[in-house]
DNA sequence: GCCTGGCTTCGAAGCGCTTCGATACGTCAG
DNA sequence: CTGACGTATCGAAGCGCTTCGAAGCCAGGC
C-alpha cells in the first residue's frame, strides 16, 4: 500500500506537507503544489479513509436512508438514490445505503460508529419513528419530505400542495367545473404520508377556492383495479372532465382505460399527472404535469446537508415550487 | 464520544480485552465477557469504523456497483440493491453505492483509500469497461452477470440460457408449435448485454431442438411500441400461439394489447413471462413464469463475495437453475 | 543591523482500534 | 512436587492520517 510518507519521500517533502497539498488546510507554494501532486500521480497514491477519518473525524460518507414500503414507486425513489450519490460526489462524498428494515438502530449504528457524517432520509412520513432518532443524534440530517412536527429539522420536498392547486388552476382556467384527484394506493394515505396528504389537501383547497366541483380517490397500481376505479369514477360523476393524477405508477394505465372506454384525451377528458417529466412526455399522448423533480431535490438535499456540515445556517423548511408544464392532454 | 479505553474502564479490564470481546478473536471467560457486554450497553457505545478500518485492515463495507443504462428495469434493480443490502448487513457489513458515472475511476477510488473489502458489480456487460479494472484491483469482486471473458472471476447469475429454453419447452409440451420471443428494448441488445443475449440464444436453440418455429422480437416499453409490435408480430405470423416476454417493463402492455386485439389469455395465445414473481402474480390473468429471483441473486452474490474475503475457495461461476411456476396464462 | 511579520515547511503528537507477544494462573501428567 | 501446557488477560506497538505549534527564511521598516 501506498501511504502518505512515500509520497512525501518521492517528492522530498513531509508528509504533514502532502496533506496540506491534498487538503488544502494551508497554502503551499505552486512549486512544491505540483510536485507533490506528480508523486501522488506517479504513485497511484490514494488516501487511507480509515486513517483519515480517524485523524480528521470526517468520514466524507453521508447515510442515505432508504424506506421500502408499499405503494413506493421504484423508478422515482431510483432517480432520488442516483441524484444523491451523484450530488455527494460532487461534493467529495460517498453514499452509504442505509435501509428501512435496520430501523432506528441502523440510524444509531452509523452515526455512532462515525461511520457517516450526515444523513439523508428519504420519505418521511408524518408521524415517522425515525424522526425523534435523528433529533438526538449528534450528526446533521435532511428529510426529503415533511414529517408532521418538524421543529429542529432540516426538510426539503416539492410544494404538493401548490402542486395540487395549479393543476386545479389550470383547468379550472380551461373551463372545467368538476376535476377529480386520482390518488396513490390507499395505504400511502392510511400511512400518513406527507407528500399525498399535501397534494390533496392543495387540490380540494384550490377547488373550493375557484367553485369547481371537486372528488378524490385513491387508486391501486395494477391495471384491473385501475379500469374498476376509474370507470367507477366516471360512473359516478358524469360531470368531470378533468383528472388530476398524483399515481406513476398507474398512469399507463388511466391513459390506456380512458382510451377503452371511448374518451378522448383531452377532448372528452383533461389529464394532468404528477410526475416525472419523462414519464408525462413518454405517455401518448403527452400529458401536460407538474414535474416531481426527484434529481433536483437530490441535488438540493445534499447541498443542504453540505451546508450543515459546514455549519453554514440552513432554512430549516424548503418548498420547491412547482413547475406546470402543458402538454397534448388538457387544450384551451 | 465514547471510546473503548471508556468501556473497558468502565468494566474493569485492559482495551485488548473488550477488543476480543467484540471481535471474538481470542477466547474470553463467559465472566468477563457478559461484564464488557453490559458495560457497552451502559455507555452505548458504538467502536470508531475508522479506527477500526485502520488498525484491521478491513472496512467492514461493500461497494456495490449500480449501472445505470438506457432500458433497465428500476423495480428489479432496486430489489437487487435492497437484497445485496440486506444481506451484507446479515454479515455485519454496510454498502456504499457507487454509480456508473464515476466510471472506473469510482472503482479505483474506493478500492484504493480501503473504503471497502470489497465489489459487487451488477448489470455486466459481454465487453465491460470495468471488467479489466477489477482484475487488477487488489480487492475481491463479485459480479452479477457474465461478461464475454469471465477468467479470473467470480460470476452469478440466473441461468437465463435455461430459462429461455424452459419457456420453450413448457410451450412445446402443451403442444405449441409457434413460438416469438419478446425480447428487451432494442439498446439492451446493442449493447450486448449478457443477460439479454443467453435468454435469446436458450429460446432459439430450445425452438430448434423440440421442433417448433419460432421468432424474436426487440420490444421497446411504452404502450404504444408494444401495441404496434405485438399487433405486427401477430400479423406476420399469425400461427404463433405462445409468447415468451422477456420484457418486465413491457409485460403489463402486452397482457393488454392481447386483451384489446380479442386474443383470450391463455385460450388463444398462452404467455410465459421471465420476470419476478411477484409481478408475474399481480397481473390478469396471473402468468406462468420464469422467476428472476432478485433477492435470491443478491444474497448468493453476497455470500460469495464474503467467502472470497475469508479466503474460501469459490467457483468461478454460478449459474442458478431457473423456476417455472405454472399460472393461469398457459394451460393443459 | 535588528526586529517584525508573513509565507512555507517540518516534526511530533495523537485520533481509537486491533493484534502480538508476554504474563499470570491453574491443571494435569509424570 | 515439578515442569509443561492451556486458558484468560494485559500492555504496548503501530495502522496512516491530520493538525498544531514551531522553525526557517526572506522582505521590509526603523
Amino acid at each position: 500500500m501506498v501511504t502518505i510518507a512515500d509520497v512525501a519521500k518521492h517528492a522530498g517533502v513531509a508528509p504533514s506537507t502532502v496533506s496540506y497539498v491534498l487538503t488544502g488546510r494551508r497554502s503551499i507554494s505552486s512549486a512544491t503544489k505540483a510536485r507533490v501532486e506528480a508523486s501522488v500521480r506517479a504513485l497511484g497514491y490514494h488516501p487511507h479513509a480509515g486513517a483519515r477519518s480517524l485523524a480528521s473525524n470526517r468520514a466524507n460518507v453521508l447515510a442515505l436512508v432508504l424506506p421500502m414500503r408499499e405503494g413506493m414507486h421504484m423508478p422515482v425513489l431510483m432517480q432520488f438514490v442516483v441524484a444523491v450519490a451523484n450530488a455527494a460526489r460532487r461534493h467529495d462524498h460517498d453514499v452509504l445505503l442505509v435501509t428501512a428494515d435496520q430501523g432506528a438502530a441502523g440510524l444509531r449504528r452509523v452515526a455512532g460508529s462515525a461511520q457517516v457524517d450526515g444523513l439523508l432520509v428519504m420519505d418521511v412520513e408524518m408521524h415517522d419513528e425515525r424522526v425523534p432518532v435523528l433529533r438526538d443524534l449528534d450528526r446533521p440530517s435532511v428529510l426529503i419530505g415533511f414529517p408532521a412536527d418538524a421543529a429542529g429539522l432540516t426538510c426539503v420536498d416539492l410544494d404538493f400542495a401548490e402542486a395540487g392547486s395549479r393543476c386545479v388552476d389550470h383547468l379550472a382556467d380551461l373551463g372545467h367545473t368538476y376535476v377529480a384527484l386520482v390518488g396513490a394506493p390507499r395505504a400511502v394515505y392510511q400511512r400518513d404520508t406527507g407528500f399525498a396528504h399535501r397534494t390533496m389537501a392543495g387540490f380540494s383547497a384550490a377547488a373550493m377556492r375557484r367553485g369547481v366541483s371537486s372528488t378524490t380517490l385513491p387508486t391501486e397500481t395494477d391495471h384491473e383495479s385501475v379500469r374498476v376505479a376509474i370507470t367507477g369514477l366516471l360512473e359516478r360523476h358524469p360531470a368531470v372532465t378533468g383528472l388530476v393524477v398524483h399515481n406513476e405508477a398507474a398512469l399507463p394505465s388511466v391513459v390506456e382505460v380512458l382510451r377503452s372506454l371511448g374518451r378522448k384525451v383531452p377532448d372528452d377528458v383533461a389529464v394532468i399527472a404528477i410526475c416525472p417529466d419523462d414519464q408525462a412526455e413518454r405517455l401518448m399522448p403527452p400529458l401536460t404535469s407538474v414535474a416531481v423533480p426527484a434529481e433536483q431535490l437530490g441535488h438540493h438535499a445534499v447541498a443542504l446537508l453540505m451546508a450543515k456540515l459546514d455549519r453554514t445556517p440552513t432554512p430549516p423548511l424548503t418548498l420547491l415550487p412547482p413547475r406546470l408544464t402543458e402538454r397534448a392532454s388538457t387544450t384551451r
